[in-house]
DNA sequence: GTCTATAAATAGATAGAC
DNA sequence: GTCTATCTATTTATAGAC
């Protein structure tokens, strides 16, 4: 009966009951912390706190602040491939893209992440090259289509990282309490006129 | 001959000759501070290193760094009147709200004070309801148009807050580089069509 | 594996000399 | 008005007991 201090932690599918380990819930705990507060507003204690462990076991798991960051934004991987197979194709569908791009902010993991990396890189620290590494890769990519669809998919992408934030950041009131659907349709128009458009003329 | 340390800083108009006072000094160099590091990054040595003076300043002259901090985002009042003037109109400009907002980010001096709240609102900060407030009024002001144009204008709101954070912060290639009436003409039309936007069909 | 205790660095703020 | 020196609080990180 010393399982009392477990709480509600264990929602995710699949986790073994007795592999909650501590270091698992620091992960968690960390995720919250930085999307909640950036690199710098986040301690090492908030995050022990937050984890119900012990101050000294962060930095005894992860060997310090900076790798525990770092391990707290591994898997956008997979945001990434998914962003990646909507822009490789030749023609890029606008409602596809703004479904892709919104929705990963509207799953609760990987908006966390998405939270910390804009949180932290945009508030100053030395993440923002994650951040413009992120953004400019779907780009790269992207880029065989011409540098006319180049520019196109730029302003679209940066279109949909300021509705991300108005709606999971600063909140803004009609956005924020939108239905996802909805909110894909109102965007999708805007992101048109971007992937459309051509520097001369 | 001892005014050999006052470099250039003295380009405003009107500015006294005898007047470059080190509380001015203080100021511009907190601005450049809090922009780049955000309010928990940017330090009082910092900057008063960056001011060049003594750090026991600017706490002398401001109080502490929250008060200096305020300090800092004093002015943006008359950015905000600039937007208004646009977003009150019955039937607003989508060419002219760009170019509005925008250009608020193309002069250096008010660029730094959005780029501090920035970093500082979405870094985690508590300046975040700044942020908000600061989005939101224009958006309550121009209210009276109606809900349908309501949405239209945060949707657009957003857009362009995006673009300026891609351009000014991220940094983004093709859109940093962007002569500013070019980007411009290649934002209003997302712009546009989001400002035309209606919920219900 | 987990904890206490503490080291070492850094931050904001202030007192008092000049 | 400006500076040196210092106090206090907070933070990261680690050493060593249990």
């Amino acid at each position: 009966m010393r399982w009392g201090t477990f709480m509600e932690t264990a929602r995710r599918t699949g986790r073994r009951r007795g592999g909650v380990d501590t270091r698992t819930q620091i992960l968690d705990a960390a995720r919250i912390e930085f999307a909640r507060k950036g690199f710098k507003g986040a301690t090492m204690r908030s995050i022990a706190d937050a984890a119900g462990v012990n101050v000294a076991l962060p930095a005894h798991y992860f060997g310090g602040k900076k790798k525990l960051f770092a391990a707290t934004l591994e898997l956008p991987a997979e945001a990434r491939e998914q962003l990646l197979a909507v822009t490789r194709q030749p023609e890029i569908d606008a409602g596809e893209l703004t479904r892709t791009y919104l929705g990963l902010w509207e799953d609760p993991d990987t908006r966390g992440q998405l939270l910390a990396i804009v949180r932290s890189g945009l508030g100053g620290g030395e993440a923002i090259e994650w951040l413009r590494e992120l953004l400019t890769e779907a780009l790269d990519d992207a880029a065989s289509s011409g540098p006319q669809q180049k520019i196109g998919l730029v302003l679209a992408t940066s279109h949909l990282l300021g509705t991300a934030v108005a709606r999971h950041l600063t909140q803004i009131a009609p956005l924020s309490l939108l239905p996802f659907d909805e909110l894909v349709t109102i965007v999708t128009p805007a992101i048109e006129a971007s992937l459309r458009i051509h520097l001369d003329g």
